[in-house]
DNA sequence: ATAAACCTGAAAATGACTTTCAATATCGAT
DNA sequence: ATCGATATTGAAAGTCATTTTCAGGTTTAT
């Protein structure tokens, strides 16, 4: 199935008069197979360990690119660097605050309240995020 | 009762031994009068009406000591410059993508879910952002 | 195989803070 | 009201995480 996702990347770059290049193959298909988010320089390092001269500036255009089609998120969580999500079904997230660990959660019930909120104000949504704060139940116990 | 808010922080200093200067009278009691949400820059241009000398560092500097002290709220909606609101009610936000638009919404309901939720993943929610991101009604005529 | 258009990586530039530091202002004690 | 220890100020320099620039190097349609 990620090699569904590298087609995806291609036809994005035909219909765009783009061009297919290893390091773009190599960066996408790393992408595709890491945790599911991840830094620029992580994903940096993850590939290098195939090409050591890639540079930070190419995997930083790549997963532009990638979000750009639709294969990736950027998320800001808290300060700092933003990270990369592997695009699929939506998710909000848990962040915890001392361990940093991500925890996706989805209810729906919410989401529909979150179309009712936005009816009320006659507000048309294109996303949302919500994150919610906190420790983590691991943490909780140290 | 505004005058209160200047009085919280006047015993913030104190209990802090921090002092109290002109400057921070100014920027705290200004920051007070504006619009909910405000970025330091623009804070900086209104302060400078009244004190032109005031240096960017200064208004800086008293918007995380107004968050110390739990007057203000720091806020990253999408990229760029981070806003400062003033500290009330807790509220949750829609952004217009087009005008910047910021409205406030409130519902109870996803509250207690969102507590829900938290208990499922034994997660201890400290805070939470909420974010819906699309066209205001204004923007959607247009 | 060629040429036009696109990519790459290194380095420089940017934007939004943050920190440093010498000069100034504050406040509790006199 | 004056002192002096301590805190604050503003300008300038420093950070950090991107973004942009640019001189080669690749791709790909022909």
């Amino acid at each position: 199935m990620n090699e569904s996702r590298i087609q995806q990347l291609r036809e994005y770059l035909n219909q765009n008069g783009m061009k297919q290049t290893k390091q773009r193959d190599l960066i996408a298909s790393t992408f595709f197979k890491t945790k599911k988010h991840v830094r620029i320089e992580e994903l940096l390092q993850e590939v290098r360990k195939s090409e050591p001269n890639i540079g930070y500036v190419t995997v930083y255009r790549t997963l532009l690119l990638l979000k750009e089609c639709g294969l990736a998120h950027q998320r800001h969580f808290g300060e700092g660097q933003s990270l990369f999500e592997n695009a699929g079904e939506h998710h909000d997230h848990m962040i915890c605050i001392k361990c940093g660990a991500i925890t996706e959660f989805e209810d729906d019930r919410i989401e529909d309240l979150q179309e009712k909120v936005c009816e009320s104000f006659n507000f048309k949504m294109v996303s949302h995020r919500h994150e919610i704060y906190g420790a983590c139940s691991r943490c909780q116990k140290e």
